[in-house]
DNA sequence: AGCACGCCGACT
DNA sequence: GTCGGCGTGCTC
């Protein structure tokens, strides 16, 4: 062990340690001028690096004559302030990720390189910043600030009393109940204050008419961060945040590491979508992420959600967030009654029952819109032989292949393959084969043929992949006129429909008895978000959920009290079964070409992990869907009731698969899992 | 991750 | 004889 000056960096390299180097040149008596945060130019291999100086240090584990001295100093002020930087080192040991890789993930791409100063050119195209016509379009206009009523009040005041300080608010709202109004609220009580504010959405391209309604109350003040903009765009709107140009970030996720001059509050809207969870590379749940970055930048954190993740509100329960609840809807609207239909010795059409069908024609009648939940696009799930039963799979993954109208084709969903619709069963050569089961497609198509004089509108990945196509199929849904709309779980994403008073959840056993512990909370969030479309403008709305199985205590729950009563009901079976908020994952995942490979694998790392005996590891086990893209993936839990033992192992588990050559094997690790089969 | 070194098959 | 395949090892 020596003792002298040395500087610890982090490179962008899968490597969990970090690189010891000496001062740079002329700066061996004047380390005052490094800090933290600051870029540096250093020899790494027979190349040269970026990396980030983390500390400085007086001692090294190497002989003095190994070390290197940095090339270049890139910074003279830490291009990252002090927090952020807590925030990354507190990322890198959470999620067992290496820092040097979290540090060139949370930094625009143009800042990554090391060539070039990323000086931009001040283009006058800020596409980023403008809404286009459809966007404008779909606000209403409100002239006069609308009143705040007494629940938006309550949470609005006590959440501005908190300014300044460390604060997680849960503001659990009913669809319409005027989430956005609070928010808009708050935001405004920030920028008084001359403070920036975060304001962190699932998917930005689909929730157009939240971001022009922002734009429109706070005008120019508003930079937008997604995916949907270039490297440039990006960089700009970083910049003008880290400047303190502009006040207030829209963005996904990876907005969540954007330096702010002074921010003030981070807002996250829908809160259990699991969007925000990223899903390769590093795998961070933003809105967990984001709630360390309140805690330390000592600002208050608004979680807004009409179905909030079952884990939010056992924290809440807990006393550690603070709950505020908007149970009616703001302005006349009247919130929808809910009832299920009962399939059972139905005749149906599509998966329609003749309930449905004459209820959607009542609803047309009287000029109102209907909209048709189906989670499944395409036409059928399943084309298979009648003659010999042969189903047409996917070669590539382990899922039937979906047969779709316009073009005619079967597609896969997981790695989008196409193939021809064949006539011949290619295992028994007979012309047999026909589609089982249903998607939006069909439904489309019965609909037509049951009510011909309304036009349908099919709102799923399909029908809005193209640039702007979403916004043209919102606008056509947003008309007066008496129409159908039948989607995916698209519909249940924030947007506003108007016209609509009766909406219809097609298949309501479909996250029932899903394989997973979240499916029965997803599949409750999703028929809620759905419930929540019909009837916003004025008549009352009506849910109906169709269903073989009415007596499901859950599913009767969710009828009858609501998401709260199902939350709570469904919070007790997660206790029994010892799932999470109540124990604490990590999933091991790999890929391999042959599945024995991955077996073998795993069966090693849990044999040559010695476990604290409070860690319960399960499997391995071939993952539900096992063959994806042509890898076999197969995984290792940890489930542990104490999170500080499950780390440890985890910690252990990492520095076992570093030592050990593992080139064979693509694995990652992925701490909260969102789903485990 | 990159990038080198190193040891075995088909080629001017 | 050598060009180049990718297995293995190392980076302060």
């Amino acid at each position: 062990m020596m003792k002298f000056n040395v500087v610890k960096v982090a490179i962008s390299a899968p490597l969990h340690r970090l690189f010891d180097y000496l001062p740079p040149k002329g700066y061996r008596d004047k380390l005052d001028k490094l800090a933290q945060g600051m870029r540096v130019k250093v020899p790494f291999g027979r190349r040269e690096v970026m990396g980030f100086i983390i500390r400085i240090a007086d001692t090294t584990e190497l002989p003095q004559e190994r070390l290197k001295p940095i090339s270049t100093l890139l910074d003279t002020q830490p291009l990252l302030p002090p927090s952020l930087m807590q925030l990354l080192l507190w990322i890198s040991q959470y999620y067992h990720y290496p820092l040097g890789e979290i540090l060139a993930i949370a930094l625009p791409t143009r800042l990554r390189r090391l060539k070039g100063t990323a000086q931009v050119r001040t283009s006058k195209k800020t596409r980023a910043i403008q809404v286009n016509n459809y966007e404008t379009q779909l606000v209403e206009s409100d002239p006069v600030l609308p009143t705040l009523n007494s629940e938006q009040k309550t949470a609005f005041e006590a959440i501005c009393k908190h300014f300044n300080q460390f604060g997680v608010f849960l503001l659990e709202g009913v669809t319409g109940s005027g989430k956005t109004e609070v928010y808009l609220r708050l935001i405004q009580q920030a920028l008084a204050h001359n403070q920036q504010v975060l304001l962190l959405v699932p998917e930005i391209s689909l929730t157009p008419q939240m971001v022009a309604r922002l734009q429109k109350r706070l005008d120019n003040n508003i930079t937008l961060f997604h995916s949907g903009l270039t490297d440039t765009e990006r960089f700009i709107s970083w910049k003008s945040i880290q400047l303190g140009e502009k006040s207030i970030m829209v963005g996904t996720r990876s907005a969540v590491f954007t330096p702010f001059k002074r921010l003030g509050l981070i807002i996250i809207d829908e809160e259990q979508d699991s969007s925000f969870k990223q899903q390769s590379g590093l795998l961070y749940h933003a809105r967990d992420v984001a709630i360390m970055r309140a805690r330390l930048e000592k600002v208050p954190i608004v979680l807004g959600s009409a179905t909030p993740a079952l884990e939010s509100l056992w924290n809440a329960a807990q006393g550690r967030y603070r709950k505020f609840t908007l149970p009616r809807r703001a302005g006349a609207s009247v919130l929808p009654t809910m009832q299920v239909i009962d399939l059972r010795q139905q005749q149906l059409q599509a998966g329609l029952s003749q309930k449905l069908i004459s209820l959607i024609g009542q609803h047309l009648k009287s000029k109102s819109q209907v909209l048709l939940f189906l989670n499944r696009r395409g036409f059928a799930p399943i084309y298979l032989c009648h003659d010999c039963g042969w189903t047409m799979m996917c070669t590539q993954c382990d899922s039937p292949l979906r047969l779709h109208h316009r073009p005619e084709c079967l597609r896969c969903h997981y790695c989008e393959t196409v193939v021809c619709v064949p006539t011949d069963c290619p295992a028994c050569n007979q012309q047999q084969l026909f589609a089982l089961g249903q998607g939006t497609q069909k439904l489309e198509k019965i609909l037509a043929h049951h009510f011909p004089d309304f036009e349908s509108i099919r709102i799923d990945s399909d029908s809005t992949r193209g640039k702007g196509q979403l916004q043209q199929v919102l606008l056509r849904a947003c008309q007066e006129k008496p129409c159908i709309l039948i989607g995916t779980q698209i519909l249940a994403k924030g947007h506003h429909f108007p016209h609509v008073s009766l909406a219809a959840v097609v298949e309501g056993d479909a996250g029932l008895f899903g394989t997973d512990f979240r499916s029965l909370e997803q599949s409750a969030q999703l028929i809620t978000q759905v419930g929540g479309r019909a009837g916003r403008g004025g008549q009352v709305g009506q849910v109906v959920i169709q269903t073989y199985h009415p007596g499901h205590p859950l599913l009767n729950q969710l009828i009858t009290k609501g998401y709260t009563g199902f939350s709570q009901l469904a919070l007790q079976e997660r206790k029994r079964a010892n799932w999470p908020p109540f124990s604490y994952l990590a999933l091991l995942r790999v890929e391999t070409r042959q599945q024995q490979v991955g077996l073998d694998f795993l069966r090693q790392v849990k044999e040559n992990c010695r476990l604290d005996q409070s860690v319960v590891v399960l499997g391995p086990i071939p993952s539900l869907l096992t063959k994806r893209a042509g890898y076999h993936r197969t995984q290792l839990l940890f489930r542990a009731i104490n999170r500080l033992a499950l780390h440890q192992t985890l910690q252990r588990l990492v520095h076992y698969l570093e030592a050990t050559s593992t080139r064979h094997v693509r694995y990652s690790l992925e701490i909260d899992p969102l789903d485990v089969c």
